[in-house]
DNA sequence: TGATTAATTATTGTATACGATCTAACGTTG
DNA sequence: CAACGTTAGATCGTATACAATAATTAATCA
């Protein structure tokens, strides 16, 4: 099954395990994971679909590196779509769901203090998911998870501070906003939060670093 | 190859040809377009992707058929993310990109009075494509072009309105915007366009056709 | 006869084989 | 010695073959 291949080489993707360039030999997978190269491509024609794998014609498939225009389109995008997802979510809230988006944050604080700073980041994101799904808007949060998985990359590719912590503080006002249903706050705050997001982006020159990708993916 | 039969396909369901719900056989597929399997599966996922088809494992592939709740969440999103992408386009429009909407409008024109009305709302869907190739906002772009795909099927299935004229008096009323550079018109315009062929819809939850028993029950 | 089950057919899922194209190494030539 | 063309190896693109699953028809029994 090809969504297999999907799910573990993105979650490699997010976690920064394999970095931007990264070529992905359709062998080396399907080696990897024990199929065949009918599956692997599948696979990484899916990757492409969603942005995160780009496929050169007669060369092969690498891990995207998004280019300073579009990291700033998909910080626009988001700047766009997910401050109305956070509105949606504040009218429609319930308990459980803030249970799970603690639960969420929870456990993001955990990665950060054990150090794994890519699972943290991965977190960070899955929190912006947990939203759009709170929201129950499938189309949204199909461009959200496209948005925020691109994110990803840019900051492995383009990110300046050291700190993460803003993201928590932001992500705590955020859930204020959720406990009080208050989709206006929710808004605002998400915008802000996508524009710190965004000014946190250093967007002059940078190269992106290349490793092997066999042993990135056994964890 | 597989893109030049992802676009037959595609073309074929834009101009409502194929319906939605309508099986399409690998063989037969692979058979009309002189192409192996292999070929015409990649196409599907690439289709599934945009969510023109969908793929029902060891079933095979369908147009798909979007249901009310999805139509509502289409023209939501397209409802937010259109009305920037027309003010975008309006701040940078040149004249040659006025030129290449007013000949589409003609076209479109064309199409309607020879009768052809799936050509004509196929050009329709291409001339809100045409203002997101304007703004060169390529993210945006990306979702744009999903949602008139997909606002193509849903039309096929719950467009009420006889006339489509209303279509092409909005668009008139766009390209004088355009022609102004007025983002903020273009807004506004935009958006009062989306909200109108959302209106045209029949959503009502009477209907949600089922085919065939057989669909019914299995549901 | 009607329904349930077995057998057949058709269609999809996956693996493999072969041809095409790119990459890299090597040797030739100016 | 550098630049270029040639050749060998590796990798991708596509077709085909086989396996697995679903759909259809035939057969059996109450």
């Amino acid at each position: 099954m090809a969504s297999r291949i999907v799910a573990g080489l993105q979650q490699a993707i997010l976690e920064h395990r394999l970095a931007p360039g990264t070529k992905l030999s359709e062998d080396e997978v399907g080696e990897v994971y024990g199929v065949s190269r009918t599956i692997v491509r599948s696979a990484l024609q899916a990757l492409a679909h969603s942005d995160l794998v780009t496929i050169e014609k007669n060369r092969g498939a690498f891990i995207a590196s998004p280019s300073i225009g579009e990291a700033h389109e998909v910080f626009e995008a988001r700047a766009l779509i997910e401050p109305r997802v956070a509105a949606m979510a504040a009218k429609r809230i319930e308990a459980r769901d803030i249970a799970t988006l603690n639960t969420h944050i929870g456990a993001e604080h955990a990665a950060m203090a054990s150090g794994d700073k890519g699972k943290a980041l991965a977190l960070s994101g899955e929190f912006h998911l947990e939203i759009a799904s709170v929201a129950a808007h499938d189309v949204f949060t199909k461009f959200v998870q496209s948005l925020v998985k691109r994110s990803s990359l840019i900051i492995a590719l383009y990110w300046k501070r050291a700190d993460t912590t803003c993201e928590s503080h932001s992500h705590q006002a955020l859930m204020k906003a959720f406990t009080e249903r208050d989709p206006q706050a929710a808004d605002e705050i998400m915008r802000s939060h996508i524009v710190d997001l965004h000014s946190g982006l250093d967007l002059s020159l940078k190269q992106n670093p290349a490793k092997s990708i066999a042993d990135a993916l056994r964890a």
